[in-house]
DNA sequence: AGAATTTATGAAAACGTTTGCAATACTATT
DNA sequence: AATAGTATTGCAAACGTTTTCATAAATTCT
């Protein structure tokens, strides 16, 4: 069945198959209603015959839309990303959309470039994570009158409209929960906060929030180590095996808690016992580790689905209207921490 | 800076700031050579003042390529796919390629669907996970003379080119280092090999190897679990329980033997001395937990690399040639196994 | 039965590019 | 200085759709 026409099966083809003028090849999908039934059983039969395939590039010379959507992440290869992505690309499919993905490895020039890419690509609207982005990004942005949207982070003075969490908060909260647990003497493990906004939020507010009550955290109580178990591993325990060692770990983000773990582990530190470690995040599987994680709850899932659902009404809406949400945090207290 | 035009800065709008012609632009842009340094200039200064951005799609309409390729995964959120999705990635898009992603939930008729939509945006290529697809997907490929690929899977008889491992290969494997160790009881943990033709190859091929050597795995040594730490830890729990246990536990992937590793922690069981475990794919992280997870190393990096090379050279060929790459497989042995 | 609507269809222009062909302006050759 | 090239540019058609406007057919009303 399905005979291969001889390549180029568009609208006219369909068109002459039926028996009826292009235009109402082109009304039977756009505005069916303005054609009779009779005739659209003639087309539909037609383009299953032909087994034509519409052609959105053509349509989206009308000012049509392009029916895409661009998102640019840091990364793709990274737990929590990946279960954002999946819940938007999810959202805006359901809404009609397809995702353009791109990633650029936590450089705001190749963002630049990949914005530029998707815009050449004429998505309808560009997602990006987080609200650090460079000046040409904002520029081309306003200049080409993308609507775009930010991800992951809340900031009640963004620019751009945003669904996330506050990562101050998060930094906070997971601070004041080992402060609560009596700890003084706490280890920092993150990961570079150049061009990472949700990092450095979550370090200062943290750092903050122990200066609020009296801790300063010394250098040699600070390590940086990328998001990656095997080097978080390995920063824990140049931390652990100092003189004296800190009674509780505050990490980055969960991979980095799971590093840090297995560096105490390896250290023969019991935990929570002899040593508290605490994550943020939340993600998957941080729930299975044993002894389960204690970390600060960020919905991925939840923000991801909401950025998909909110940016298409955004796009499709006649009269677009900002949005801001901020997703609630929350503390997990698993098995990982401790009062002193 | 770059005043923003009344919204629609197309080429012809280039050309009356440069006063030249629109062909003049254009070519400025496809051939440079056959465009005077003279008036190159004229046209870049322009390009720049007014913020020109190309337009693909109208220049898709002229057989130009879209410049993009489209890959369906069965899920984004899953170490595997996320670290193969990277690689792919970041290979066409060096080639000058977009992604456009799409995921359908291991439902080949929400497969069906994808590759159509991305059919529609007129894809240069689409990219599928795995080679078992419908038989209206294999259709509609061959139909539009899409190229079309598939990632993950090796097969010697495949109808697509392919980049992948041989997940029989990958079975017996694993099976094979059990065997070798002297277990002879062993349980079997996979998830549902419905539209999954990566798990059900790795489960026969095991399966037979176990036969070859005279065992036969009793209803009672299998138990099914979906790619979820904690589900599986459920599923071994219960493989564990009985009254008689058995010695080994052959995981389909590496997250279902973390979570077999886990429950079996749980039941108090000494990992390997009394039970071994073995798992399939040598994700990121399999190496860091404690203790390291015995494994068959599945490369996916390197497929993802190497389908996104052969995927764009093929397509941007004048006379593509079909092929098949099998990557080679890997036992990673670490502490999760031991001689019985 | 004829006029006035309403419904269904087609013709043609438009969208933003690329490209084959024609025209023009140079340069080199004799 | 006339001729033959060659390098540069512009014109207009083409790509696959959508949409406005006009026309034809069918229906309703008086």
């Amino acid at each position: 069945m399905a005979p291969k026409q001889k390549g180029n099966v568009d609208i006219v083809a369909v068109a002459k198959a039926a028996k009826v003028s292009p235009s109402t090849v082109s009304r039977t999908f756009n505005h069916p209603d303005l054609v009779s039934p009779a005739t659209r059983k003639k087309i539909t039969r037609a383009v299953q015959k032909l087994g034509y395939v519409r052609n959105r590039a053509a349509q989206m010379m009308h000012g049509k839309r392009s029916g895409t959507i661009g998102l640019v992440v840091p990364t793709i290869n990274h737990a929590i990303f990946a279960e954002v992505i999946q819940a938007f690309s999810d959202a805006i499919d359901q809404a009609g959309f397809t995702l353009l993905l791109a990633s650029h490895g936590y450089d705001l020039d190749r963002e630049y470039a990949m914005v530029r890419k998707l815009m050449e690509h004429r998505v309808d609207g560009v997602a990006l994570i987080g609200l650090e982005h460079s000046d040409a990004t904002a520029r081309l942005i306003a200049q080409q009158e993308t609507p775009a949207m930010a991800i992951w982070n809340y900031a009640e003075d963004s620019e751009l409209p945003c669904v996330g969490a506050d990562n101050r908060q998060a930094g906070r909260m997971a601070a004041e929960h080992l402060l609560q647990l009596g700890h003084r003497d706490i280890g920092l493990i993150f990961p570079d906060t150049r061009g990472n906004d949700r990092a450095r939020h979550r370090l200062t507010a943290a750092v903050k929030a122990l200066e609020t009550h009296g801790i300063s955290v010394p250098e040699n109580r600070m390590s940086e180590a990328p998001y990656s178990v095997s080097q978080a591993k390995q920063a824990a325990l140049e931390l652990l095996s100092g003189p004296s060692r800190p009674t509780a770990l505050l990490c980055g983000n969960d991979v980095i808690a799971q590093g840090a773990l297995y560096g105490a582990q390896k250290c023969g530190l019991r935990v929570p016992d002899e040593l508290s470690i605490m994550g943020i995040g939340d993600f998957k599987g941080s729930a299975d580790i044993e002894p389960g994680l204690t970390t600060v709850r960020i919905p991925a899932e939840t923000i991801g689905t909401l950025a998909g659902e909110r940016f298409t009404s955004y796009i499709t809406s006649e009269a677009p209207e900002m949005f801001k949400l901020c997703c609630e945090l929350e503390p997990i207290l698993r098995g990982t921490t401790g009062r002193i």
